[in-house]
RNA sequence: GGACCGGUAGCUCAGUUGGAUAGAGCAUCAGCCUUCUAAGCUGAGGGUCAUUGGUUCGAAUCCAAUCCGGUUCACCA
């Protein structure tokens, strides 16, 4: 139980006691007592004056001197300013929580809760790279899936491919037109990249052909549909979904090569999921459906065939979920996956990681699951995230603009390399250990970097800043982590000494002993919030607190044994609980840098 | 035009869900390495919390209106 729920039940005990007046949890606020004033948690009276019918000052007091009175093992003094009653929580206390801590590596992680949550993240269009987007999502999506685990759910990460359609087939046609039999295996390139390419070209072809027929006088409506390429491309859509055997082995060939890409980078970054969906399995799914749906008069039909649900009632518009030549719509398809996850895992959560344009769309999809009554429509949650932009503005495709995953991971590394070497800390690591290294802190800078950032709000990425090692980082925070580990290789803390529960806490000791104590509070708050940054910004504040505590106290030469065993034991928890942190976003920490 | 999201220091972001004098980092300036890691620490300057009104003991936070920016309202995905 943290500190804070304790007070709150205590002083609900105490009022009952001394006013016989039952209050709920809801009823008043316990803070952290603002650094200005004397004490570490503040009661604010305001709302309980009313119904108690007393002053500030009488109720503080009251309530105040009762409080030490019957808890002295949890309150040493008190005192009342205003409206708000700060509470001293006695030192003994505080170094119960360290004894009580410090060793596990669990700390903040609950026990298993029965209830099970599936996310998806990630949904990469196999026609090209992964991009700086991607990274988002993916950091996202895979610290969430973390997040609740540690919260005590069952969770499954999935992730559903968009394998097939008009995109996929322009970069089938293109590779066709002018490759003449390349394969990423004869170029030396990456899959993704080699497939993405041909998507470029198919643009620039398109574009050129375009040109051309308006040059001899067509519209440029016109030109856009009897452009040559773009018919090439949509026969080929449509001998696709006829099974056509040559361009069945054709896409498979090419998506192949794309999946070689992307688990290569879905390494890197340390993606994984249990469970892939591919949009090619899916996309008849929905279809039954909408018979039922039809036969339920949750759709209803137009003349010429296509199917709809009317959301007017609900605010939104009408919707189509089935064209008129019966072939499924993307929302078609989430309905049958969403009912497919439904009976693989029962469910209690379903999260979506997909960006904020779509918010229209999961609205839609969770009101047609409702209709429908099925009973994954409950659990459905839009995990929606801003747009990635650049300091220029937007990503955009044509003008070149997309920051490539792979090439700013490599940047990361590169930098990270560079800078480590000029520090010239680690000289004598093995090759093996510089790499593993310069990835840890090249690819924490980046995660942090984006992570840290409030999920729904959109975040502007500055490559310059991304790749600073000071001030809010994930180097400041691996920094500390590798401090903390020094000391400890110095001298462990020795678990048989029996510490003085009456030491006086230095006002540094004490702060990071509360910052420890909040973290299972901390991943609670971010596990409902769905919502990484809260770690993020927690470990930093940690490694803050840390690194003064550590510039302004000596550990090893501290002014008695018994405050060297308090330290060290803080050195050993904080490490603890950075690493427990920084893993739940994806991070890794080193002992060393 | 309808719906949804956002607007906090020069820049990038926090702000414990309505609490005390709104906080960090970057950038700027001034100090600190013979010491357990200086990728660090200490300090200074920097604010009309977009604007206006409302709700109440109390508002960056809740409500309304306005301004600005974004997304969306496809038989695309």
């Amino acid at each position: 139980m943290s500190v804070t729920s304790k007070i709150q039940s205590v002083v609900i005990i105490a009022l009952e006691q001394l006013y016989n007046h039952r209050f709920g949890v809801k009823d008043f606020q316990i803070n952290q007592t603002k650094p200005e004033f004397e004490g570490d948690y503040t009661v604010v009276l305001f709302s309980l004056l009313k119904p108690l019918r007393q002053s500030p000052d009488v109720l503080g007091n009251t309530l105040g001197s009762y409080l030490t009175k019957q808890y002295p093992a949890l309150f040493s003094s008190y005192n009342v300013i205003k409206g708000f009653l700060n509470l001293d929580i006695s030192g003994s206390f505080w170094i119960g929580i360290l004894n009580d801590h410090y060793q596990e590596n669990t700390f903040g992680k609950k026990e298993n809760n029965g209830k099970t949550i599936v996310v998806e993240y990630s949904s990469p269009n196999t026609n090209k790279p992964l991009h700086l987007g991607h990274l988002r999502n993916n950091f996202l999506g895979w610290s969430v899936a973390e997040i609740l685990k540690a919260e005590g759910y069952n969770v499954v990460k999935t992730c559903i491919a968009n394998d097939r359609g008009i995109h996929i087939c322009k970069s089938m046609v293109a590779w066709e037109k002018y490759a003449g039999g390349a394969t990423p295996g004869s170029t030396g390139m990456k899959g993704d990249h080699f497939v993405g390419d041909y998507y470029v070209r198919f643009g620039a072809e398109y574009k050129k052909e375009i040109q051309e027929l308006i040059d001899n006088g067509m519209s440029e409506a016109e030109a856009e549909k009897e452009a040559p390429i773009m018919k090439a491309a949509q026969q080929m859509l449509v001998d696709w979904e006829a099974g056509k055997p040559e361009v069945i082995a054709l896409w498979k060939k090419m998506n192949s090569w794309v999946y070689g890409g992307f688990d290569t980078t879905y390494k890197r970054i340390g993606s994984d999921f249990d469970k892939m969906y591919y949009e090619s399995d899916t996309y008849l799914l929905g279809k039954k459906l909408v018979e039922e749906g039809l036969k339920k008069e949750v759709f209803f039909k137009k003349a010429d065939n296509s199917v709809w649900v009317d959301l007017t009632a609900d605010g939104l518009d009408e919707k189509i979920v089935q064209r008129k030549d019966g072939t499924a719509v993307y929302i078609t398809q989430d309905i049958g996956l969403a009912v497919e996850k439904y009976e693989a895992y029962h469910y209690d959560q379903s999260i979506y990681v997909v960006g904020d344009e779509q918010n229209y769309h999961f609205k839609v999809l969770q009101l047609i699951c409702n209709k429908l009554g099925l009973p994954s429509s409950e659990g459905i949650y839009h995990l929606s995230y801003g747009m990635v932009e650049l300091p220029s503005g937007r990503m955009k495709t044509r003008e070149g603009t997309v920051v490539d995953a792979d090439d700013i991971i490599d940047e990361m590394i590169k930098v990270a390399a560079q800078k480590t070497e000029e520090l010239g800390k680690v000289k004598d690591f093995t090759a093996e250990e510089l790499e593993k290294l310069y990835n840890t802190i090249g690819l924490g800078a980046l995660k942090f970097f984006i992570l840290r950032v409030d999920p729904k709000k959109r975040m502007i990425f500055n490559p310059e800043e991304s790749i600073d090692f000071h001030g809010f980082t994930a180097s400041f925070v691996q920094f500390s982590h590798a401090r903390a580990k020094a000391i400890l290789r110095n001298e462990a803390p020795n678990h048989q000494y029996s510490l003085q529960l009456n030491e006086t806490l230095l006002a540094l000791e004490k702060e990071l002993i509360i910052l420890l104590e909040k973290y299972p509070a901390v991943i609670h708050q971010a596990a409902q919030e769905h919502n990484p940054s809260v770690i993020v910004n927690y470990c930093y504040e940690l490694a803050k607190t840390f690194n003064s505590f550590v510039t302004e106290h000596r550990v090893l030469k501290a002014e008695t044994e018994n405050k060297k065993q308090l330290r060290l034991r803080l050195c050993r928890m904080t490490a603890n609980v950075i690493a427990s942190g920084m893993q739940l976003a994806g991070i890794e920490v080193p002992e060393r840098m």
